[in-house]
DNA sequence: CGGGGGCTTGAAACTGATCAAAACGCGTGG
DNA sequence: CCACGCGTTTTGATCAGTTTCAAGCCCCCG
């Protein structure tokens, strides 16, 4: 069961009892892992299969005004390409931030299974809702914030996505992004995010050495941000 | 049948034959008027109906950093609160742009009719999935583009999406919208719209009088604004 | 030990913000 | 029908945040 962390997400909004486990517990699936940089589809690809992430970061992005704009990113437990299955045609690339391993499903395998549970469909139609969600907020972000609270909103919104599929430890998570993947999920340049990155590290915020970061005052990076984590719909399930 | 646009978006996706017209055409629903600057919901708002305009346009709107930033414009055709079925607390206001009429339907009744047919439920996640694709695309816009082709690209959306209910004429429609609200919905400040705005204008792309706006060149425009419909799912259904 | 990608730093240029004030337009009431 | 008043648009001048360009540094990996 190697997508446990999407399964623990919708058994949650399902209710365990109404929740038909051994359908999406043993879906048929494929399991692949993705190089830092590789990409998973291209803008254009037409699809047959929907990508589960198990382990690492995907990013949705798409290049704009000659620069790589990154749309959207995905953590274990989410399904970046679910759009996929009403319109199979990828509107922007997808690619591995890190190394990630993922599991692929196909459409038909997922549409059948869906068709036949509207509680099954109702919870993955959420899913979608909280990605509208968490664009809402980015839309919030690149449109409202300077560049430090912008760069504090997108690592209090990581923590708190991981926190709910458990992979906060101590404020702390694996993070292998560069500074050019926060420049082009933030819409800000790679020098400028260099010199935020350090102002954050200065006022005692974070810290990030490798692969690893640390939010050292959530509480104040937050108010920062004016982070609220209540679009992420954690623990509110219908 | 006063939400007739919205029937026709799903009766688009659904299929005539498969379409039971009779539940939603005659779906119980209150019709309300809201004076231009009018609050549909307040953030934190609970809520217990969904809203379906009819005629003019709304936005949702959330103050962040000081300044009134629009997360999203809704039209004749969109539910902006759909979201609020799963989560019924609004996490921003809802506020009309113009004068605008919507219905509003009961979660109950929605819920029940949805749980009931498999194909109705998978038409209304298909709307979310388009907001969250436009969504996507102001993430892009807001992250990546200049002001100019900032301000064309969400003037080339609302033309595609007007289009797509039978708004637009002659590549003109209805545009009730203040300078400043184009400052709130872009993250621009108002002096910076009005700028903007002229130098449309005086390239000969836009004439925009009193509530009424008109694209004079509009593969020009959407070139400016690296725009491409593709994403609103026009026409390519299931 | 060498190479290269990513990080860091500095200086100049630019886009857009801010502040302030004037002009415009339109509905209302006299 | 005109005058008033208020919200919106327009203009000018100055300021701040961010980009761009360029170079140097560090550190990890081969």
């Amino acid at each position: 069961m190697p997508h446990k962390k999407l399964i623990a997400r919708l058994q949650a909004v399902l209710g365990v009892s109404e929740y038909d486990g051994a359908a999406l517990a043993t879906m048929p699936h494929q399991i692949k892992t993705f190089a830092p940089g590789e990409y998973i589809w291209h803008q254009g690809d037409n699809t047959a299969r929907c990508t589960i992430v198990m382990s690492g970061f995907l990013a949705s992005e798409k290049v704009i005004a000659a620069r790589n704009q990154i749309l959207s990113i995905y953590l274990p437990g989410d399904i970046p390409d679910l759009h996929t299955l009403h319109l199979p045609v990828m509107e922007h690339d997808l690619s591995s931030i890190g190394t990630s391993t993922v599991a692929s499903v196909s459409h038909s395998f997922l549409t059948d299974t869906l068709m036949k549970s509207p509680a099954l469909m109702r919870a993955f139609w959420r899913e979608t809702i909280i990605d509208a969600a968490i664009y809402r907020a980015w839309v919030g972000s690149l449109g409202s914030l300077r560049s430090l609270p912008r760069l504090a909103h997108l690592i209090c919104e990581l923590a708190a996505r991981l926190e709910i599929v458990g992979l906060l430890k101590n404020d702390s998570f694996e993070f292998p992004f560069r500074q050019q993947n926060l420049a082009d999920a933030c819409g800000l340049s790679s020098v400028h995010v260099n010199r935020t990155v350090q102002e954050l590290r200065q006022r005692g915020l974070i810290e990030w050495e490798g692969r690893v970061i640390r939010l050292l005052k959530r509480s104040e990076l937050e108010a920062l941000a004016e982070f609220n984590p209540g679009y992420l719909h954690v623990g509110k399930y219908i």
